[in-house]
DNA sequence: AAGACGAAAGTGGTTGA
DNA sequence: TCAACAACTTTCGTCTT
């Protein structure tokens, strides 16, 4: 029944479709965006036995490519005083000609930034939606990204790697950061350049972010272990006692969160290996290992 | 056989001269 | 700009459950 349907991703182009039949909807499995959440039959109304008729009895026409620009053609006014027909323009309309040129050339670039902007959003709310980040925080970046955008540091950077600064910025001032290097990888650029970018944006826009607490990394790697909520509050209570001893100063947080997750899920009967913690906080075993070694030497953990 | 342990060498980022 | 440095990773052999 579908055959006949767009088999074309209006956001990336890409061919490659996957139909859900279960959640009714059609997605690219390039780009990740939800092209028809209804799926409802696009194919031709009847059965069509020539050219000409399926032509007629076909509901959709042709794709719609709105990869570019002014779709290709230039509209710039030619500075030669000339009318189209070749002849010149009066003397009085000479000024006139001057405001038209001007006029037209600010209405394209107003509405190349409006497209940048309006790729920039898609961009984020699919990202997002991969990386499970709830609407407030979405519009938290999408209004550092406006402002970056505002200010020009866009230009010269892909609007990709800014929606990703975004986005990283935007979580780690919600408190429920996300690494670089979970970022980096959704959108398909390098901890460093993410790294390198977030550092400009930050100096240019002046956002000051507070040190990630390990503790915020707990309640999104506990749901993901599966572990109860007795876990959640054991590990943040050995946190809170490993700060106060000075034992996380320069450890990576993720790190912190890990072991403390470790340790609580072993006292409370619900343990989970290190490798399994490992692979979801995105530090090796070996980290937790050292980690669980200086928090035995140095904590009492018979208290909790 | 899987998990935990720890040594050794390598990597990328920060710091201080 | 460069060397020293701390934290972390990779790899791998060994021990424990």
């Amino acid at each position: 029944m579908n055959e006949n349907k767009q088999n074309i991703c209006p956001e990336c182009g890409s061919t490659n479709l996957v139909v859900d039949n279960e959640r009714a909807e059609i997605s690219c499995k390039r780009c990740g965006l939800v092209i028809e959440e209804s799926i409802i039959d696009q194919g031709a109304e009847y059965r069509a036995f020539d050219h000409d008729q399926y032509m007629k009895r076909t509901r959709v026409g042709a794709p719609t490519i709105y990869g570019i620009a002014d779709k290709g053609l230039p509209t710039d006014i030619a500075f030669k005083n000339k009318d189209a027909n070749g002849n010149k323009v009066p003397e009085r309309n000479i000024y006139q000609m001057h405001r038209l040129r001007k006029l037209n050339k600010r209405m394209r670039i107003s509405r190349t930034g409006e497209r940048n902007l309006a790729i920039a959003l898609s961009e984020l709310n699919r990202k997002s939606s991969l990386l499970g980040i709830p609407r407030s925080i979405r519009e938290d970046a999408a209004l550092i990204y406006r402002n970056a955008a505002k200010n020009g540091l866009v230009r010269g950077r892909s609007i990709e790697s800014i929606v990703a600064v975004s986005l990283y910025i935007s979580c780690r001032r919600a408190n429920i950061p996300r690494t670089l290097d979970e970022i980096a990888e959704v959108f398909n650029i390098t901890r460093k350049r993410l790294g390198k970018n977030y550092r400009f944006i930050s100096r240019e826009l002046k956002i000051k972010l507070n040190p990630t607490s390990p503790a915020d990394y707990v309640p999104r790697f506990a749901t993901l272990l599966g572990v109860s909520d007795k876990v959640q509050v054991m590990a943040i209570k050995i946190i809170d006692d490993a700060i106060n001893k000075g034992l996380i100063n320069g450890k990576e947080p993720t790190g912190v969160s890990a072991t403390s997750l470790y340790i609580a899920s072993i006292l409370l009967n619900e343990k989970r290996t290190q490798k399994q913690i490992s692979e979801i906080a995105g530090v090796t075993e070996v980290t937790i290992r050292n980690r669980y070694k200086e928090f035995c030497e140095n904590l009492d953990l018979r208290i909790f």
